[in-house]
DNA sequence: CGGAAACCGTTAGTCACCCGAACGACCTTG
DNA sequence: CAAGGTCGTTCGGGTGACTAACGGTTTCCG
Protein backbone atom coordinates (compact mmCIF):
# COMPACT_ATOMS: atom_id res chain seq x y z
CA UNK A 1 0.00 0.00 0.00
CA UNK A 2 1.12 3.27 -1.27
CA UNK A 3 1.49 5.52 2.13
CA UNK A 4 -2.69 6.63 1.44
CA UNK A 5 -1.38 9.92 2.55
CA UNK A 6 -4.11 12.18 0.42
CA UNK A 7 -4.03 15.58 0.25
CA UNK A 8 -5.90 17.78 3.01
CA UNK A 9 -5.20 21.11 3.60
CA UNK A 10 -3.87 22.01 7.00
CA UNK A 11 -6.62 22.67 9.51
CA UNK A 12 -4.95 25.81 10.97
CA UNK A 13 -4.39 27.61 7.72
CA UNK A 14 -8.30 27.06 6.92
CA UNK A 15 -9.02 29.75 9.51
CA UNK A 16 -6.39 32.37 9.20
CA UNK A 17 -7.95 35.45 7.27
CA UNK A 18 -4.60 36.49 5.93
CA UNK A 19 -4.53 32.85 4.30
CA UNK A 20 -8.28 32.99 3.17
CA UNK A 21 -7.43 36.47 1.37
CA UNK A 22 -4.15 35.89 -0.37
CA UNK A 23 -5.89 32.12 -1.57
CA UNK A 24 -8.93 33.87 -2.68
CA UNK A 25 -6.48 36.06 -4.28
CA UNK A 26 -4.46 33.65 -6.36
CA UNK A 27 -7.72 32.39 -7.62
CA UNK A 28 -8.47 35.63 -8.89
CA UNK A 29 -5.24 36.63 -10.13
CA UNK A 30 -5.60 33.29 -11.99
CA UNK A 31 -8.76 34.03 -13.62
CA UNK A 32 -7.91 37.49 -14.58
CA UNK A 33 -4.78 37.00 -15.84
CA UNK A 34 -5.67 34.00 -17.79
CA UNK A 35 -8.72 35.81 -19.10
CA UNK A 36 -6.10 38.31 -20.15
CA UNK A 37 -3.44 36.07 -21.59
CA UNK A 38 -6.16 34.92 -24.28
CA UNK A 39 -6.04 38.74 -25.56
CA UNK A 40 -2.69 38.91 -25.19
CA UNK A 41 -2.49 41.28 -22.05
CA UNK A 42 -1.49 41.55 -18.42
CA UNK A 43 -2.77 43.23 -15.46
CA UNK A 44 -0.23 46.23 -15.96
CA UNK A 45 -1.67 46.89 -19.30
CA UNK A 46 -5.33 46.52 -18.30
CA UNK A 47 -4.68 48.88 -15.49
CA UNK A 48 -2.27 51.72 -17.68
CA UNK A 49 -5.24 51.37 -20.47
CA UNK A 50 -7.36 52.16 -18.16
CA UNK A 51 -6.24 54.62 -16.39
CA UNK A 52 -5.13 56.26 -19.52
CA UNK A 53 -8.70 55.70 -20.62
CA UNK A 54 -10.05 57.63 -17.28
CA UNK A 55 -8.01 60.71 -17.26
CA UNK A 56 -6.46 61.12 -20.72
CA UNK A 57 -3.08 61.86 -22.00
CA UNK A 58 -0.24 62.06 -19.16
CA UNK A 59 3.05 61.21 -18.50
CA UNK A 60 4.31 57.93 -17.24
CA UNK A 61 4.99 58.97 -13.98
CA UNK A 62 1.96 60.41 -13.70
CA UNK A 63 0.18 56.78 -14.92
CA UNK A 64 2.65 54.96 -12.47
CA UNK A 65 1.20 56.94 -9.47
CA UNK A 66 -2.14 56.16 -10.67
CA UNK A 67 -2.06 53.10 -11.44
CA UNK A 68 -0.10 52.10 -8.32
CA UNK A 69 2.35 50.44 -10.83
CA UNK A 70 6.08 51.10 -10.47
CA UNK A 71 7.52 53.56 -12.72
CA UNK A 72 10.34 51.03 -14.06
CA UNK A 73 7.83 48.26 -14.66
CA UNK A 74 5.57 51.21 -15.92
CA UNK A 75 8.47 51.64 -18.77
CA UNK A 76 8.12 48.38 -19.62
CA UNK A 77 4.42 47.65 -19.84
CA UNK A 78 4.35 51.09 -21.97
CA UNK A 79 6.79 49.12 -24.31
CA UNK A 80 4.85 46.52 -24.93
CA UNK A 81 1.68 48.26 -25.26
CA UNK A 82 3.12 50.85 -27.96
CA UNK A 83 4.88 48.25 -29.52
CA UNK A 84 1.23 47.26 -30.24
CA UNK A 85 -0.17 50.37 -31.03
CA UNK A 86 -2.47 50.80 -28.21
CA UNK A 87 -0.57 53.70 -27.22
CA UNK A 88 1.41 56.29 -28.53
CA UNK A 89 4.97 57.92 -26.84
CA UNK A 90 5.26 61.67 -27.77
CA UNK A 91 7.43 63.65 -25.72
CA UNK A 92 5.61 66.66 -24.12
CA UNK A 93 7.35 70.27 -25.76
CA UNK A 94 6.35 71.91 -22.32
CA UNK A 95 8.47 69.96 -20.41
CA UNK A 96 11.16 67.90 -22.57
CA UNK A 97 11.60 65.31 -19.63
CA UNK A 98 8.72 64.16 -20.53
CA UNK A 99 6.67 61.56 -22.95
CA UNK A 100 2.97 61.79 -23.11
CA UNK A 101 1.46 59.21 -23.30
CA UNK A 102 -1.76 58.79 -25.43
CA UNK A 103 -4.53 55.76 -25.89
CA UNK A 104 -4.85 55.01 -29.52
CA UNK A 105 -8.35 54.24 -31.69
CA UNK A 106 -7.01 50.37 -31.59
CA UNK A 107 -5.79 50.72 -27.41
CA UNK A 108 -9.68 52.10 -27.24
CA UNK A 109 -11.00 48.74 -28.65
CA UNK A 110 -8.31 46.11 -26.44
CA UNK A 111 -9.58 48.22 -23.56
CA UNK A 112 -13.21 47.36 -24.28
CA UNK A 113 -12.01 43.78 -25.07
CA UNK A 114 -10.36 43.50 -22.00
CA UNK A 115 -13.14 45.32 -19.71
CA UNK A 116 -15.97 42.59 -21.31
CA UNK A 117 -13.10 40.20 -19.46
CA UNK A 118 -12.70 41.27 -16.45
CA UNK A 119 -16.55 41.53 -16.32
CA UNK A 120 -17.02 37.60 -17.02
CA UNK A 121 -14.57 37.32 -14.61
CA UNK A 122 -16.20 38.88 -11.28
CA UNK A 123 -18.94 36.71 -12.38
CA UNK A 124 -17.18 33.55 -12.28
CA UNK A 125 -14.95 35.07 -8.86
CA UNK A 126 -17.83 35.72 -7.47
CA UNK A 127 -20.38 32.42 -8.38
CA UNK A 128 -21.38 31.31 -5.21
CA UNK A 129 -22.57 35.01 -3.63
CA UNK A 130 -25.79 35.97 -4.24
CA UNK A 131 -25.96 40.00 -4.88
CA UNK A 132 -26.08 41.20 -1.61
CA UNK A 133 -23.02 38.83 -0.21
CA UNK A 134 -21.13 40.38 -3.23
CA UNK A 135 -22.05 44.17 -2.06
CA UNK A 136 -20.99 43.05 1.70
CA UNK A 137 -17.83 41.11 0.58
CA UNK A 138 -16.63 44.39 -1.41
CA UNK A 139 -17.38 46.81 1.02
CA UNK A 140 -15.32 44.63 3.60
CA UNK A 141 -12.75 44.20 1.45
CA UNK A 142 -13.03 48.43 0.54
CA UNK A 143 -13.02 49.03 4.47
CA UNK A 144 -9.46 47.08 4.98
CA UNK A 145 -7.98 48.78 1.96
CA UNK A 146 -9.09 52.00 2.69
CA UNK A 147 -7.39 51.40 6.56
CA UNK A 148 -3.92 50.23 5.06
CA UNK A 149 -3.80 52.65 2.31
CA UNK A 150 -4.25 55.38 5.01
CA UNK A 151 -1.92 54.05 7.63
CA UNK A 152 1.05 52.75 4.70
CA UNK A 153 2.34 55.15 2.82
CA UNK A 154 1.06 54.20 -1.09
CA UNK A 155 3.01 55.09 -3.70
CA UNK A 156 3.86 58.31 -3.05
CA UNK A 157 7.36 58.87 -0.88
CA UNK B 1 2.58 75.45 -12.76
CA UNK B 2 3.33 71.96 -13.04
CA UNK B 3 1.00 70.44 -14.22
CA UNK B 4 -1.03 69.25 -11.32
CA UNK B 5 -1.50 66.00 -11.93
CA UNK B 6 -1.47 64.97 -8.37
CA UNK B 7 -2.14 61.19 -8.13
CA UNK B 8 -5.95 59.55 -7.65
CA UNK B 9 -6.43 55.88 -7.70
CA UNK B 10 -8.45 55.16 -11.15
CA UNK B 11 -12.59 54.94 -10.07
CA UNK B 12 -13.49 52.05 -12.14
CA UNK B 13 -10.50 49.77 -10.28
CA UNK B 14 -11.85 50.41 -6.50
CA UNK B 15 -14.84 48.86 -7.82
CA UNK B 16 -13.62 45.56 -8.90
CA UNK B 17 -14.16 42.72 -7.06
CA UNK B 18 -10.92 40.91 -8.05
CA UNK B 19 -8.59 44.35 -7.96
CA UNK B 20 -10.08 44.50 -4.28
CA UNK B 21 -9.09 41.47 -3.71
CA UNK B 22 -5.91 41.26 -4.82
CA UNK B 23 -4.70 44.33 -2.93
CA UNK B 24 -6.46 43.64 0.15
CA UNK B 25 -4.20 39.96 -0.22
CA UNK B 26 -1.02 42.33 -0.96
CA UNK B 27 -1.40 44.34 1.69
CA UNK B 28 -1.81 41.12 3.80
CA UNK B 29 0.83 39.06 2.32
CA UNK B 30 2.89 42.58 3.28
CA UNK B 31 2.39 42.48 6.58
CA UNK B 32 2.85 38.28 7.03
CA UNK B 33 5.84 38.64 5.28
CA UNK B 34 7.23 41.44 7.10
CA UNK B 35 6.21 39.82 10.48
CA UNK B 36 8.35 36.62 9.38
CA UNK B 37 11.20 38.45 8.23
CA UNK B 38 11.96 39.47 11.81
CA UNK B 39 12.02 36.12 12.37
CA UNK B 40 13.87 35.08 9.88
CA UNK B 41 11.46 33.18 8.11
CA UNK B 42 9.07 33.61 5.11
CA UNK B 43 5.54 32.53 4.08
CA UNK B 44 6.59 28.89 2.89
CA UNK B 45 8.74 27.88 5.83
CA UNK B 46 5.62 28.61 8.09
CA UNK B 47 3.43 26.65 5.89
CA UNK B 48 5.76 23.76 5.98
CA UNK B 49 6.24 23.87 9.59
CA UNK B 50 2.42 24.33 10.60
CA UNK B 51 1.81 21.09 8.23
CA UNK B 52 4.61 19.35 9.77
CA UNK B 53 3.11 20.04 13.36
CA UNK B 54 -0.50 18.64 12.39
CA UNK B 55 0.41 15.84 10.22
CA UNK B 56 3.73 14.54 11.71
CA UNK B 57 6.50 13.59 10.15
CA UNK B 58 6.10 12.83 6.22
CA UNK B 59 7.59 12.73 2.75
CA UNK B 60 8.26 16.09 0.59
CA UNK B 61 5.90 15.18 -2.06
CA UNK B 62 3.18 15.20 0.54
CA UNK B 63 4.33 17.78 2.50
CA UNK B 64 3.75 20.32 -0.97
CA UNK B 65 0.47 18.43 -1.84
CA UNK B 66 -1.24 19.79 1.85
CA UNK B 67 0.61 23.01 1.43
CA UNK B 68 -0.19 23.90 -1.44
CA UNK B 69 3.47 24.70 -2.56
CA UNK B 70 4.98 23.37 -5.38
CA UNK B 71 6.98 20.17 -5.26
CA UNK B 72 10.58 22.05 -6.71
CA UNK B 73 9.83 25.04 -4.02
CA UNK B 74 9.67 22.51 -0.86
CA UNK B 75 12.81 21.33 -1.83
CA UNK B 76 14.02 24.52 -1.48
CA UNK B 77 12.32 25.55 1.90
CA UNK B 78 13.10 22.30 3.27
CA UNK B 79 16.91 23.00 2.65
CA UNK B 80 16.51 25.94 4.49
CA UNK B 81 14.73 24.77 7.46
CA UNK B 82 16.74 21.94 7.79
CA UNK B 83 20.00 24.18 7.49
CA UNK B 84 18.68 25.99 10.47
CA UNK B 85 17.96 22.80 12.48
CA UNK B 86 14.05 23.13 12.18
CA UNK B 87 13.40 19.99 10.66
CA UNK B 88 15.53 16.66 9.87
CA UNK B 89 15.52 15.02 6.51
CA UNK B 90 15.74 11.57 6.51
CA UNK B 91 15.94 8.79 3.94
CA UNK B 92 12.90 5.90 4.69
CA UNK B 93 13.78 2.92 4.96
CA UNK B 94 10.58 1.19 4.07
CA UNK B 95 10.66 3.29 0.84
CA UNK B 96 14.03 4.56 -0.47
CA UNK B 97 12.57 7.52 -3.05
CA UNK B 98 11.34 9.14 -0.20
CA UNK B 99 12.97 11.97 2.40
CA UNK B 100 11.11 11.63 5.72
CA UNK B 101 10.95 15.04 7.29
CA UNK B 102 10.74 15.49 11.01
CA UNK B 103 9.98 18.49 13.32
CA UNK B 104 12.69 18.90 15.22
CA UNK B 105 12.15 20.82 18.90
CA UNK B 106 13.85 23.74 17.88
CA UNK B 107 11.47 23.59 14.62
CA UNK B 108 8.67 23.61 17.11
CA UNK B 109 10.13 25.89 19.12
CA UNK B 110 10.24 28.46 15.60
CA UNK B 111 6.54 27.25 14.47
CA UNK B 112 5.25 28.80 18.03
CA UNK B 113 7.17 32.06 16.94
CA UNK B 114 5.73 32.16 13.85
CA UNK B 115 2.11 31.61 15.27
CA UNK B 116 2.06 34.65 17.40
CA UNK B 117 3.42 36.71 14.79
CA UNK B 118 0.67 35.40 12.69
CA UNK B 119 -2.11 36.10 15.44
CA UNK B 120 -0.99 39.81 15.78
CA UNK B 121 -1.27 40.27 12.40
CA UNK B 122 -4.37 38.83 11.86
CA UNK B 123 -5.46 41.94 14.25
CA UNK B 124 -3.10 44.39 12.23
CA UNK B 125 -5.16 43.28 9.41
CA UNK B 126 -8.65 43.47 10.39
CA UNK B 127 -7.82 45.84 12.71
CA UNK B 128 -10.83 48.11 11.22
CA UNK B 129 -13.63 45.27 11.53
CA UNK B 130 -15.93 44.43 14.38
CA UNK B 131 -15.46 41.06 15.29
CA UNK B 132 -19.06 40.28 13.28
CA UNK B 133 -17.43 41.89 10.59
CA UNK B 134 -14.37 39.34 11.08
CA UNK B 135 -16.66 36.66 10.91
CA UNK B 136 -18.65 37.92 7.87
CA UNK B 137 -15.17 38.66 6.22
CA UNK B 138 -14.13 34.81 6.36
CA UNK B 139 -17.05 33.29 5.92
CA UNK B 140 -17.29 34.37 2.76
CA UNK B 141 -14.32 34.28 1.62
CA UNK B 142 -14.52 30.65 2.95
CA UNK B 143 -17.02 30.18 0.13
CA UNK B 144 -15.30 31.88 -2.61
CA UNK B 145 -12.19 29.46 -1.56
CA UNK B 146 -14.60 26.22 -1.34
CA UNK B 147 -15.87 26.96 -4.73
CA UNK B 148 -13.25 27.58 -6.61
CA UNK B 149 -11.04 24.78 -5.18
CA UNK B 150 -13.86 22.32 -6.07
CA UNK B 151 -14.50 23.77 -9.70
CA UNK B 152 -10.10 23.97 -10.21
CA UNK B 153 -7.65 20.70 -9.77
CA UNK B 154 -5.87 22.06 -6.49
CA UNK B 155 -2.38 20.60 -6.33
CA UNK B 156 -2.74 17.07 -7.85
CA UNK B 157 -3.23 17.01 -11.28
C1' DC C 1 9.77 -12.42 -14.35
C1' DG C 2 10.23 -8.22 -16.62
C1' DG C 3 8.98 -4.10 -18.30
C1' DA C 4 5.74 -0.06 -18.23
C1' DA C 5 3.85 3.27 -15.48
C1' DA C 6 3.70 5.98 -11.73
C1' DC C 7 6.11 8.41 -8.14
C1' DC C 8 9.98 10.91 -5.42
C1' DG C 9 13.49 14.30 -5.10
C1' DT C 10 16.24 17.61 -7.37
C1' DT C 11 17.99 21.13 -10.48
C1' DA C 12 17.25 24.67 -13.45
C1' DG C 13 14.73 27.58 -15.57
C1' DT C 14 10.10 31.06 -16.59
C1' DC C 15 6.62 34.45 -15.37
C1' DA C 16 3.95 38.20 -13.01
C1' DC C 17 4.13 41.50 -9.75
C1' DC C 18 6.50 44.38 -6.45
C1' DC C 19 10.42 47.06 -5.18
C1' DG C 20 15.09 49.72 -4.75
C1' DA C 21 19.43 51.98 -6.66
C1' DA C 22 21.41 54.70 -9.81
C1' DC C 23 21.90 58.07 -13.59
C1' DG C 24 21.45 61.54 -17.16
C1' DA C 25 18.45 64.81 -18.84
C1' DC C 26 15.56 68.36 -17.61
C1' DC C 27 12.68 71.82 -15.03
C1' DT C 28 12.04 75.04 -11.05
C1' DT C 29 13.09 77.69 -7.09
C1' DG C 30 15.67 80.44 -4.11
C1' DC D 1 23.36 80.48 -11.30
C1' DA D 2 23.34 76.63 -8.26
C1' DA D 3 20.61 73.31 -5.71
C1' DG D 4 17.27 70.23 -5.59
C1' DG D 5 13.45 67.87 -7.34
C1' DT D 6 11.24 65.41 -11.30
C1' DC D 7 11.02 62.24 -15.44
C1' DG D 8 12.40 58.41 -18.03
C1' DT D 9 15.26 54.53 -18.19
C1' DT D 10 18.09 50.55 -17.15
C1' DC D 11 19.60 47.07 -14.10
C1' DG D 12 18.88 44.04 -10.55
C1' DG D 13 16.62 41.66 -6.52
C1' DG D 14 12.75 39.21 -4.07
C1' DT D 15 8.51 36.30 -3.53
C1' DG D 16 5.16 33.09 -4.93
C1' DA D 17 3.69 30.05 -8.42
C1' DC D 18 4.74 26.94 -12.03
C1' DT D 19 7.07 23.89 -16.15
C1' DA D 20 10.51 20.85 -17.93
C1' DA D 21 13.55 17.49 -17.49
C1' DC D 22 16.05 13.64 -15.36
C1' DG D 23 17.71 9.78 -12.41
C1' DG D 24 16.46 6.75 -8.99
C1' DT D 25 12.82 3.91 -7.06
C1' DT D 26 8.65 1.35 -6.38
C1' DT D 27 4.38 -0.65 -7.96
C1' DC D 28 1.40 -2.79 -11.17
C1' DC D 29 0.35 -6.07 -14.62
C1' DG D 30 0.71 -8.80 -18.60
Amino acid sequence: MRTPTGDSPPERLTRLPSWLLTQTARHAHRLVSDGFADIGSRGYHYRLLLTLDEVGPTSQADLGRRSGIHLSDVVAAINDLAARQFVERSPDPADRRRNVITLTPTGRRQLRRLEQRVDQIQDDLLAPLDPAERDQLTRLLSRLLDHHERSDPPTDA
